[in-house]
Order: structure tokens, then C-alpha cells, then sequence
DNA sequence: TCCTTGACACTGGTCTAACCAGTTGCTACT
DNA sequence: AGTAGCAACTGGTTAGACCAGTGTCAAGGA
């Protein structure tokens, strides 16, 4: 048992249900900086003035000003003014699961994004899993097999989450703190894909049937099957994926036939247009 | 150009000189997360409490306490207790340059992450110059060059800024959002160790050539050629590092000879002892 | 004319002392 | 025994004051 006590969820909640005056003023202000409504090198007008236009107070304000600085999307400092940062350049991987539910992000850009994300998410499994079959003792694979039990087959955002923990345990198993840690930005941000297109993610008996294929690969020590295993594993998912987001794509008329047959074939996401503005 | 102004710096500052008595209370309470003496699982005192044990009040506190959740080391909800989070399991790569920094994370600990971290970092330039000597438009290239000719050769922090700042140049010229955040973290993480071990660090006039022949690579759209170059280039640097680190080490006493050897050689770390606690 | 100096009007940082709003658990009533 | 509801926690919001940096600009001195 890997896992400490089944009563503490010691994750961070995939989501809160109600807000605090303080995330709303947070997730405003970084619609408008991730918009271009507020261009990098701009200044925030002064607390007083911010909290009165978000109808609140300075202290709740400030708090919300915390956490943007936190996403290094400001710049905060004594007797100056709050300066826009060039988040483009300077921000970091935890900014992206906000970037992309920003319906403001470029669509193109959003699609790349993730094509990256799909990308380094399996460098990093790939390497990660050959490393498990390689180092893992009997306590990791035993961590391992109870993260694949949890997994059952089915539609829908708890059956992600699910298998997000098995590879999560796959990582913990390399005892790599880095890995773990870039992983988990990825697994955020496939949360925050999943709750908008729940019915993208499904998990078949066969899949299953094939992580439970990668576990013994594990356990009989063979690094470079278990690579090949994964990679193909991981592929497949995402090609299946892209052609369920394709498909609603379609039928929302967001894409039309063509497009969606591009987006499938992986041709690269073209230059976007630029975001509209307002004064 | 593809700076937009020389006039302003939209990076975030590697360091304030003054702390803020928020900061000052965020940094505490992190230590002691970090440190083991608030475990995953517990709860923290509430506010007013913990307000008066740092000798300030509920308002500078509750700024910290934001702080701190945005890092992902506690979950706070309305009417419960804080609660600290596990953060081995459930931190993302941006805790990574406070986790170093924190003196009570265990040494070998520390060594193992830095090698992932030069592993990961290594492994995304090189795709990324390969990318670069296949898509980059002559603008990349024109930055690219300008990014150069920033680096002179000498020690210390600036000179390593500047080679920073190169490498960002060759993330962006990639159009990888992605990739550029989380080498924006690396980079951070990296001016963080250099500011404790500012001597580590020096440009060489041959480091500077070899980086000048790369960019040649890249406009002569030799990917591959790129690629080799790059990956010499940075273990080179990383060894060279390494070896400075364990002459440091090996001068204050804190390893032997033999250690420091072992170090060089890229034996993979050993379990850390536990790290001391008090009540 | 040029430069220094200092008042003043900004900016963010801290503080107090309330009250609002969730959660939990005890308690008294049914 | 079960349950409604009070009470005592928890964090969230608000008001208004004052502290502490920065930058501006005008008066005064070289």
C-alpha cells in the first residue's frame, strides 16, 4: 500500500465549486493580460483604483495580485506601479492549464500547444517507464498494480483521473522529483481539457488490458519492451483522441471536414490571427 | 530586433533585495513544509494563530498563505482547516528552485534533481536547435544573433544571464510556448543555484565559438549537425560545472575526495539520510 | 544655467477590528 | 435514537487608517 490512508485526497481539487471574490478578481485579470487587453510592458492601474473597478475591496484585490504575481504574469514592487510581463517569454509550464482555458488563446496556438504537450508527456513516460523497468523495487511495482486495479473501463472525467494516477505512480516509482513534478502540470492541464470535452476520454477493456500488459514488462525487467509498449500505447491514445475532438469539432461546425482531416493527419497548426481588442 | 525595447525588462527579477514581512512569513512557512516538520496531511494552525506566531497580522498572513497555495503546498477551503498538501507527489516543476534552495532538503536528493534537470534541459534544446535549423525564419535568425553577441566571455551571474537568454532566444525561435515555459523554470532554477555557487559558473571564449558555429548550423539548416553540436556542448558544460562544484564541495570540508570522484562519474545518488527535525 | 534639495503626490505594504460565510460538532429537544 | 439547531470553530470580505518606498517638480543655492 503505497498510498497512506484512502481518506485524505492530498492532491489539489480538480476544481472548486464556489469561487472566492478573490479568484474571480485572479481569473478576470488574467483573461485580460492572457487577451492582449493588457499588453506586457503596460501598467495595472493602482490597487485602489483595480479594487473599486472589480467592486471590492483593496485586501481582497491584493490577494488576487498575489497570485497573478505567483503565475509571474505581473510584476509587483514597492512605490512602482504593477507592470504586465511578457508572459510569452517569461511565464512557466504551470501558466499553461489557464493559457488554454482561456477562450482567448489563439485556436491554432492552443492545438499546438497541446500537440507539444502530447509530445513531451510521452518522452517523459517513455524514458520513465524504461527507468521503472530498470530500478523499480517490489514496493514501487506493488504501488504500481494498485494504481492499475483503480483503473476500470468507462467514460468520463474519474476514469481519467484514474489512469492520470497510474502514471503519476509510474513517475513516483522513478523516484525523480522533477519528472514527477513536470508531470503533474500535464496532468492538470488534461484535467482541464477532460472537464470541457468529457466525452473525448474514454477508456476501453483493451486499453486496460494493455497497461496491465506495461506493468508485468515492468516486473520482468524488460526497459526496452516496456518503452515500445508505452509509446505505441500512448500514441494510439492520442490519435484517438484528436479524432473524438475532431468530430465534435465538426458537429459543433467549428471545423469543417477538411480541416478536421488536417488536424487528424498532424499537419502543424498554421500562424493565427491576431486576438481582437478593445480599448 | 526582436526585443521591443532595451528600456524595459519584462523578466521577472531574479531577486529582490527587500523582503516583504509577507515573503518573509511564506518563506518560513515553506521551510517548514519542505522540511518535514509540517507533514503532508496535517493541518496548520489557523490564521489568527499562525498570524501571531510570525508576529504579524491576519492580512500579511493570508497573502503568504495564498502564495503558498498557488505553489501547491496547501489546500485552503472556506470553514476548514488548511491543510498541507503532498507535495512530493502533487508539487509542480515551478516548487523546484524553492526546493533547492531549501537548506534542509536532503543533499543527495538535491544532486539526483539537478541531473534530471540538465537530462530534461539537454534533451529539450536539442530538439528544440533541431527544430530552429528547420522552421526558424530569418527574424529567429536575426535574434539568435543579437542573443549572441550579448555573450561575452567571464564569470558570475551575468555572464550565465546572457547565455540564459540565448537559449530562451532559441526556445521562442521554436514557437513552443511549452518548451519555452518549462525552460523558463530551468532557467530560473539554475540562476538560483548560481547565486550560492556564483565561481560554478564561467563562459569561456571557446564556449562562446562553439556557440557562434551553432547558430552558423542552424542557418545552414543542418538539423542534425545542430542537434551533435548542442548535445557536446551542453554535457561538456555540465561536466565542466560538475567538476567545479565538487572542487567547492571538496574545499568547505562538506565531501571527500573520493565522493567528490564519484560525483563526477555520474554515480547515481544514494538514499538520503532523514532529515533532522525539531518539535 | 545647472544642480541639489526637499515637499508632495503618487505607488504598494502593513495593520486593526470588525463582520460575513462556510463547516463541524455538541446539545437539547422531539 | 434521531434530528434540528445553536455555538464555536474555520476561512473570506470589508473598512479605513497609516507606514514605506518612488518619482516629480518647484524653490533655492552654486
Amino acid at each position: 500500500m503505497a498510498r497512506p490512508s484512502p481518506l485524505l485526497n492530498l492532491l489539489p481539487a480538480v476544481e472548486e465549486a464556489v469561487a472566492r471574490r478573490s479568484d474571480d478578481a485572479l481569473a478576470r485579470l488574467r483573461a485580460e493580460i492572457l487577451s492582449g487587453k493588457r499588453k506586457p510592458g503596460a501598467t495595472l492601474p493602482a490597487e485602489r483604483e483595480l479594487a473599486e473597478h472589480f467592486a471590492t475591496n483593496r485586501t481582497t484585490l491584493r490577494e488576487a495580485l498575489r497570485s497573478l504575481e505567483g503565475e509571474r504574469l505581473v510584476r509587483i514592487r514597492h512605490g512602482e506601479e504593477t507592470v504586465v510581463l511578457d508572459w510569452r517569454r517569461a511565464a512557466e509550464l504551470n501558466l499553461l492549464p489557464a493559457w488554454l482555458g482561456d477562450s482567448t488563446s489563439p485556436l491554432g496556438e492552443r492545438l499546438a500547444a497541446i500537440r507539444d504537450l502530447q509530445a513531451l508527456r510521452t518522452a517523459l513516460l517513455v524514458e520513465a517507464v524504461g527507468k521503472a523497468a530498470t530500478h523499480a523495487t517490489t514496493a514501487d511495482l506493488a504501488s504500481l498494480r494498485a494504481a492499475l486495479k483503480q483503473i476500470t473501463p468507462g467514460a468520463g472525467l474519474a476514469a481519467m483521473e484514474h489512469e492520470v494516477d497510474f502514471f503519476r505512480e509510474l513517475l513516483v516509482a522513478t523516484h525523480s522529483l522533477v519528472g514527477t513534478w513536470v508531470f503533474n502540470t500535464f496532468a492538470r492541464t488534461f484535467a482541464q481539457l477532460a472537464k470541457r470535452f468529457p466525452s473525448v476520454w474514454a477508456i476501453t477493456p483493451a486499453h486496460v488490458d494493455r497497461l496491465g500488459a506495461l506493468v508485468e514488462l515492468i516486473a520482468q525487467r524488460k526497459p526496452r519492451e516496456a518503452e515500445k509498449a508505452l509509446a505505441a500505447l500512448l500514441h494510439a491514445g492520442d490519435r484517438a483522441a484528436e479524432a473524438r475532438v475532431a468530430e465534435v469539432a465538426v458537429a459543433l461546425g467549428l471545423l469543417s471536414a477538411a480541416e478536421a482531416k488536417q488536424l487528424i493527419n498532424g499537419t502543424t497548426a498554421k500562424p493565427t490571427r491576431a486576438t481582437r481588442r478593445r480599448t
